[in-house]
DNA sequence: CGGTGTGTTGACTCAGCTCAAGCGTTGTGG
DNA sequence: CCACAACGCTTGAGCTGAGTCAACACACCG
């Protein structure tokens, strides 16, 4: 995901250079597994940054339906967009995040145009992701969607020593990201298994065939890795088409 | 959609007055029905905004399965946030466009505050409006979808006099947007019309009970902002629905 | 007029959902 | 240190909403 920014392993937010210079307003808060970070509707009066654990920003229908629509990795800055308090966002599991005021970093990116584009990227960033998961939601099939899950946060997390990745987030949660329900999300997940494209080792998983794991994503493994490539034909535009 | 910067029906764009400090650098430009305006991977040279018709972005995937991510309609602008080309924008039916050289539109973005900032908003509206549709496309019912869609588009829209909303897109765009097929859709529309809460009249759809719409689309009555505009019928107690 | 494209309808299939049971792991209190 | 409750995950057995495939009904159009 996002590849065309040379993302790199354990790299963990698009820039973090820039975000550190929210620091100077920033204060330390620890959220307890599953508790609330801030809820739908509540003040907007900060964002936060998370230092270790994982957030998950979630969408509650009138009947309990449920869709998360982002998972908050360390690193990663939330709760500037979503100024208008449309979602939850919630701790995973144990959470240490770093707190700060939207006042003063929306002062701060005024007067520092590093900090304001930088913000910008990441909205934009955003954006893109949200358009690639959109057609997951919609045009993907179970095993397409659990491939793909796997492959992006193996990018975003990055694996232990063993080579396995081990996953911060409940099969609920991980179902509720995906469209899909934690049972079926189960059974992609054995017969992937069985298949031999990974190793599932209670809590952890190993991507123990990431070409086939592409594959089964239904990406073109030509299409990913290297931007190079990517970038190198800027095809000219469509002249014919305008009349 | 987007209620909360006070929505005006027939308002075309989020910031007109913003967007019109481009004119300065437009040149029109007119593509026929189904044609491209832009394709995946083009070089992102400049950027436009719709004046008559309707564009829809798609994105193809390899098997021919297609998501459309948006329609853009007459005010808005598009071919700025995909600057990686990731899609290809295709006419809907015959449109007209103002295309705009990105290096310039950029350029006057630095020296006017209230361009990049209306530029900004603009993007947070798309996320928005993005995040909104993951869950309409993850845990929404066919009806549901159906029904919203609806709603959005004579939000954004607004019916000719006869009070009928004519889409100008056909059924497989829409489909394509709500990931669903044409056939679903249709028989959706059909139970919808058997029901009466629409009237089918070729090519236009009467909405013809608001509040069963917004029933069906799953949004809680008060949570809507035109609340005054329908007259309503109150078929069960909303009070009782809300507490 | 036939021809083509777009929407609707019907009959059937199936991917993914629901409900329910089983099974490790982990945590807790005696 | 063990029993047992609670929880998260997996597995099984149907069920069903939406997809597929195919026919049909129209406009619209040269």
């Amino acid at each position: 995901m996002q590849s065309e920014v040379g993302f790199v392993r354990h790299t963990r937010a698009a820039d973090p250079d820039v975000l550190d210079l929210l620091e100077q307003f920033g204060s330390s808060v620890a959220v307890a597994g599953d508790k609330e970070v801030y809820r739908k509707d509540d003040a907007s009066d900060c964002c936060w940054r998370v230092t270790t654990g994982c957030v998950r920003r979630v969408e509650y229908l009138e009947d309990g339906r449920r869709h998360v629509n982002a998972f908050l990795l360390p690193g990663e800055l939330f709760g500037l967009v979503d100024a208008g308090r449309r979602f939850t966002a919630e701790a995973v599991s144990r959470t240490t995040l770093r707190c700060y005021p939207r006042k003063a970093v929306e002062a701060l990116a005024k007067s520092n145009p590093a900090l304001s584009a930088g913000l910008g990227a990441l909205t934009i960033k955003k954006l893109h992701h949200a358009y690639q998961h959109m057609v997951l939601l919609s045009r993907r099939t179970a095993a397409e969607k659990v491939a793909s899950f796997l492959l992006e946060m193996d990018q975003r997390i990055g694996r232990s020593k063993n080579n396995a990745l081990s996953l911060p987030m409940g099969r609920a949660d991980i179902a509720d990201y995906l469209g899909i329900t934690k049972e079926t999300l189960s059974r992609a997940l054995t017969e992937m298994a069985r298949q031999g494209s990974i190793i599932l080792d209670r809590g952890r998983i190993e991507l123990h065939d990431q070409f086939n794991l592409h594959e089964l994503a239904g990406h073109r493994y030509a299409e990913r890795r290297c931007a190079v490539r990517q970038q190198a034909q800027p095809r000219r535009s469509v002249v014919g088409a305008l009349l």
